[in-house]
DNA sequence: CAAGACTCCTGTCAGC
DNA sequence: TGCTGACAGGAGTCTT
């Protein structure tokens, strides 16, 4: 019954190609409906949700979807819904939304043709933001760092933005500021495959290993939407759960577990409160 | 200013 | 079996 009213849902903990992913996903539906109802259940986010959202939004048509770093924008007439995941929060395209509602479906946005969007997140680390700024002012977009994907982001602009900083260079690239995007599990990937020890301050690294590092970043970015792309079409109509659209990770959390390369034990650490998995051989501090 | 610590929250899991 | 405590993580904010 639950899984056949559930039209689309990804459950993952959220860096840039799970959102990306899930905008997709939801576009289809969304692009130019009417919102009919918003139902909220649950106000406190990481910032409460204004009380005034559905006057806001009801009866309004949704002109556009998109992202910036790891918020999904929804734009409308008179401004923008600014939707964010945290680490718990998913969004699922729901039949019959009165039915199935399960503990942490904190809001539903009711469509036309018995359609819901629902934001679901038990850890509440999640928002969702009403502006009727424009959205490149917006105090949360307006300090953002280049999409890691774009042109913007290459070796000569991470280049100058590490000159001058001692932190961790781990640290320096989940700094939404620097580039967006990254998250704890790409970062330490990337960092892996560019082979530079996560530990390197920013000011040591060199333009050879920073274009290593941008091209891994932008690599593994890849790749998971490219998977999630995948995973996408298999979730039409089904319930899932994959983990990290089942991307095969080489070094996060395998901690003792032989490096592919080399064999030798995987160590990790604390960088800036964050797990990190380097392997002591591949990933040099020079 | 920069760097690092702290904070929000709940599901999961190890240890007793 | 049930309880307790540690841990995970994005990112804004506070402290040093």
């Amino acid at each position: 019954m639950l899984a056949k009213s559930i039209i689309f849902t990804i459950i993952f903990m959220p860096e840039l190609p799970e959102v990306e992913t899930t905008m997709r996903g939801i576009y289809p539906f969304l692009i130019h409906q009417t919102i009919q109802q918003v139902i909220i259940r649950e106000h406190r986010l990481r910032w409460p949700i204004p009380s005034d959202l559905p006057k806001l939004l009801e009866q309004e048509p949704i002109l556009s979807i998109s992202r910036r770093a790891k918020y999904i924008i929804i734009q409308f007439h008179h401004g923008h819904l600014l939707i964010h995941l945290g680490m718990s929060g998913h969004l699922k395209m729901v039949e019959n939304s009165q039915l199935n509602v399960i503990k942490h479906d904190h809001v539903d946005f009711i469509l036309p043709n018995h359609l819901c969007l629902r934001f679901h997140d038990p850890r509440r680390f999640g928002s969702i933001l009403w502006t009727e700024q424009t959205i490149e002012n917006h105090p949360l977009l307006k300090h953002l760092g280049p999409e890691p994907l774009s042109e913007h982001f290459n070796a000569s602009y991470l280049y100058a933005k590490l000159k001058n900083k001692t932190s961790a260079i781990k640290t320096l690239i989940m700094n939404q500021e620097i580039v967006v995007g990254v998250g704890n599990i790409y970062s330490n990937e990337a960092l892996f495959s560019s082979q530079i020890h996560p530990l390197m301050k920013g000011n040591t690294v060199t333009l050879k290993q920073v274009a290593r590092l941008v091209d891994a970043i932008k690599q593994v970015l890849n790749k998971a939407i490219q998977a999630g792309g995948t995973t996408l079409n298999d979730f039409k109509n089904v319930e899932g759960k994959p983990g990290y659209f089942q991307q095969e990770l080489l070094i996060y959390g395998k901690k003792d577990k032989p490096c592919i390369h080399c064999q030798t034990p995987i160590q990790s650490c604390k960088i800036g409160q964050r797990s990190t998995f380097f392997c002591p051989k591949c990933q040099t501090k020079k």
